[in-house]
DNA sequence: ACGAGTATAATTGTATACAATATACGCGAT
DNA sequence: ATCGCGTATATTGTATACAATTATACTCGT
């Protein structure tokens, strides 16, 4: 039960550490650093009023979340998003999260079965209100709830770290469509393949549903955002 | 992520916090520091010559690989790897290995195949010889192969840090049986399919491999090494 | 003897000082 | 004018000093 609060324990958000750390991977994800920025250890503590150790600290772990790469001597610099690392990431995720289905299906606990409808529940309530942060927000917690169930500390750990990853993109896309509908109907059918104890049926719509939502997203201009090459940053400046 | 080079990664080996990290690493994961073992940042700092910058710097990037936890204001604590975690470790890689393999027929070059048929020769020369040891690195070099030749960055990266989570584990068992033919053998099935296109083929005799594998590991005395128990917290319900 | 409270020590968190490295600029030779 | 080279400057890397927090031990009252 303590678990839920377990993931920020590491982010402690009343260290000076913890809290540049948050403040830097919303600035990054909510896209105020743009791609291929160079993000200064003195720029940033005078702008937090802290000394460069928190700042120093607090890069390593963004570097590790995959936001940021640290060139040893040079700098920090804002990661890019690929059309292409979305791709990827989806195509790991539809297996893994088949997985994490399939496992949590032996696995949930009455508490986490009771979160996961409720949440189905609710998302269906805003879905209908057109609340879109709460439909986001929902959708990841179905995710985060789905994790934990899994009852696998590293597959937790390997699909938190994917679905953070491809937030931005996600957010996106969710706000300005009407999958959000669809996605909470394969959330439903998900979670009675789990209640109903099929493990092989809740994988293979675990599969599906990130397939879907790839699709969906490719569908929603993926690539006019992140552009449909694979690499190479030849702009910027 | 697909625009970083290599060789600067961020856990330099030149710098002084990415020697301390690489250090820390090794010894965790070859068992110098034991499971719930409290990593002083001072004693850690004098063991190796540098001051505590360095130490907390890898502490944090440690923590997020999962191999310690930091509590705030208390201290840095050794995670460990129990029989669980491998038993995970590997439905994950095998899942994971069959779609490298996938990608791999499609992308794979041909000095990478090259690389890959020369792999699987020496390792037979060397398993007649019983050369445990080039036995042992050829088998890590044919995944990393694999790896690369699938043209994932983040699959690439995913694989290698599975892999290098369980290499003590592997080192043992297949130092200590007659599994290192088995395993040149379904190399080779591996790589015949992908130089004949195909994917699907490579793909199950790449989840099978991982399967193979880890039943061997548990035939091996995987439990009385590591434990026969899954963990701390209970994980019958 | 026991426990609450407090002083003391040990340890981590943060700031700052100093060292090493990389980048930018300018100057001179060709 | 351009290239090479050395110096200046900016930025990161590391060490150390200091503050805050937690753990330990001790005192004192009962």
């Amino acid at each position: 039960m303590t678990n839920y609060d377990k993931k920020y324990e590491s982010n402690d958000k009343y260290s000076l550490r913890g809290r540049v750390f948050q403040k830097l991977r919303e600035d990054i994800l909510s896209g105020k650093y743009k791609e291929h920025e160079e993000l200064k250890e003195v720029a940033i503590g005078e702008e937090l009023g802290v000394s460069r150790t928190p700042v120093r600290e607090a890069f390593r772990q963004l570097e590790l979340e995959g936001l940021i790469k640290i060139v040893p001597n040079k700098g920090a610099y804002v990661t890019g998003i690929t059309a292409k690392d979305v791709k990827d990431i989806y195509m790991i995720r539809s297996l893994l999260e088949g997985l994490c289905a399939r496992l949590a299906t032996e696995k949930i606990t009455k508490d986490q079965m009771e979160e996961m409808e409720e949440n189905i529940y609710l998302a269906d309530f805003h879905e209908e209100k057109g609340h879109l942060d709460q439909i986001a927000e929902l959708d990841n917690k179905f995710h985060d709830i789905l994790y934990e169930a899994c009852d696998s500390k590293l597959l937790e750990h390997t699909l938190r770290d994917f679905h953070r990853y491809v937030l931005r993109v996600r957010q996106k896309t969710l706000a300005t469509n009407t999958r959000g509908r669809a996605s909470n109907e394969e959330h439903r059918q998900i979670m009675e393949a789990i209640k109903a104890g099929d493990a092989s049926l809740a994988e293979k719509l675990a599969n599906q549903h990130m397939i879907n939502a790839y699709d969906n997203m490719v569908k929603n201009g993926l690539k006019e955002i992140y552009g449909d090459n694979t690499g190479e940053k030849k702009e910027e400046k």
